[in-house]
DNA sequence: TGTACATCAGTGAACGCGCGTTCACTGATGTAC
DNA sequence: TGTACATCAGTGAACGCGCGTTCACTGATGTAC
């Protein structure tokens, strides 16, 4: 967590061994899963004995955490990425190419997807700091979304009520993002958005195994549908 | 594994010993996730010696394997249960009956859904044996679905060209499934199905925390408006 | 119905392994004067 | 620029724990004649 350049050599050296152990329990969780992250083999792999490790995460905990928040922030680059490429494209491209760049971040690094969006660690309790990189994933797709209001291309109809307790999460929903999306498409957005991941873990985690078998193809389908059903409503 | 009654007094406990056993380890995953299922603690509870477990089970896995096994059991007679009752339903009533058991099943045993529904166990291999109890709950959904076109009910209408590989896909699902649905249904259904188990673990995983507090309202609404979505089609 | 033998359930000890975390310590690096 | 002291990184031993699996064994249950 360096602020800025680390000015002493001592500096230097803590945030280049900090960044080697993340590296390496990167790819052990990468490996084996997040269950099998153990700070010994991760110390032993760096020739330092594990005891030595405790001046750089306070606990295995620690370090997983470390491991999360990267994984949120290494998402919400792609995604960002995806999104400044398109920005000022239409919503059916934006979208393929922000639900694309999530996926393909996932199909690299399947363990750390599982890690953020898979079965959360047992007993692990995800610390505040997780929060904020957490969302901003989500706040580009909702930034897409609000474009696509304010263009007038996504339909603002409402067929549905949106209960009371909903518009109120929805309304802090809004203000925290600052953006202007109307209930009934902040609500087909959840779906959008809850359908994206669920077709990711169902293709990482093998519930389309033998029923499907060209991915990609499949993917990109599935993203076409789901933008004509957030953009045209019923 | 019983066939039938068994009739001897020794097949018998074998029997009782077995789905015992299963008990307690379904417990232990339950409260402390499938990584810390342990044949040790497992026997430990039962009074037995570690060792006296390999008479049962031949390995970690293979209870393991048991255990996903009757969760798909479990969330398809949950499934099932659900669909008898509103069988003459409309397509929405019945959406919401069966995606409604079975989040129900989800929230009450949340561990068992992660083990089918989660991140895989790293390391575990699920045998062919799984396949066909994986199967039988998406196959209440997709006569659901079916219903729902011979009735008139489920829009028809082709909004996108399936591709070639998805459309083979496709054809190999409905001569499975025995089932008369349309690509562009098949399609949508799929959208409506991963979503499902897109909000469910993101509730369950605690994607939804602190953004949605009234889960129930929220999940009726989401499942209200993806039944439109299937039904109408764009 | 009774006996001889085969099958099976459960024991207890052992193998060999890995883990997170603590603690007193040495020696190097940084800082204040 | 030089020195004294404080801070920090890394060591190595230890604590106390749990795990899956194997194996030779005893004693009970089942089966064939």
């Amino acid at each position: 967590m360096p602020t800025s350049a680390p000015r002493t050599a001592r500096a230097r050296a803590r945030a280049e061994l900090t960044s080697e152990i993340k590296d390496v329990a990167r790819r052990h969780v990468a490996e084996q899963g997040s269950s099998a992250l153990s700070l010994r083999a991760v110390a032993r792999e760096m020739g330092m004995v594990s005891s030595a490790l405790y001046r750089y995460f306070p606990s295995r905990d620690d370090l997983l955490t470390a491991l999360i928040i990267d994984a949120y922030d290494a998402v919400a680059t792609a995604a960002e990425r995806a999104e400044q490429e398109t920005a000022r494209a239409a919503t059916t491209p934006r979208w393929l190419a922000l639900s694309t760049a999530i996926r393909d971040w996932a199909s690299v690094t399947p363990q750390e997807y599982a890690l953020i969006y898979g079965t959360p660690v047992p007993g692990y309790r995800a610390p505040a700091d997780t929060i904020d990189p957490a969302a901003r994933v989500s706040f580009v797709f909702l930034r897409l979304v609000a474009d696509g209001v304010a263009s007038g291309e996504i339909s603002t109809a409402a067929s549905l009520t949106i209960p009371r307790p909903v518009h109120a999460d929805f309304n802090a929903l809004r203000d925290g993002a600052g953006l202007r999306i109307p209930d009934a498409v902040l609500s087909r957005a959840m779906l959008t958005w809850t359908q994206l991941f669920g077709t990711i873990s169902f293709e990482l985690f093998g519930h389309l195994h033998n029923v499907i078998h060209e991915y990609d193809v499949f993917f990109e389908l599935q993203m076409r549908q789901s933008a004509q059903l957030l953009i045209a409503g019923v």
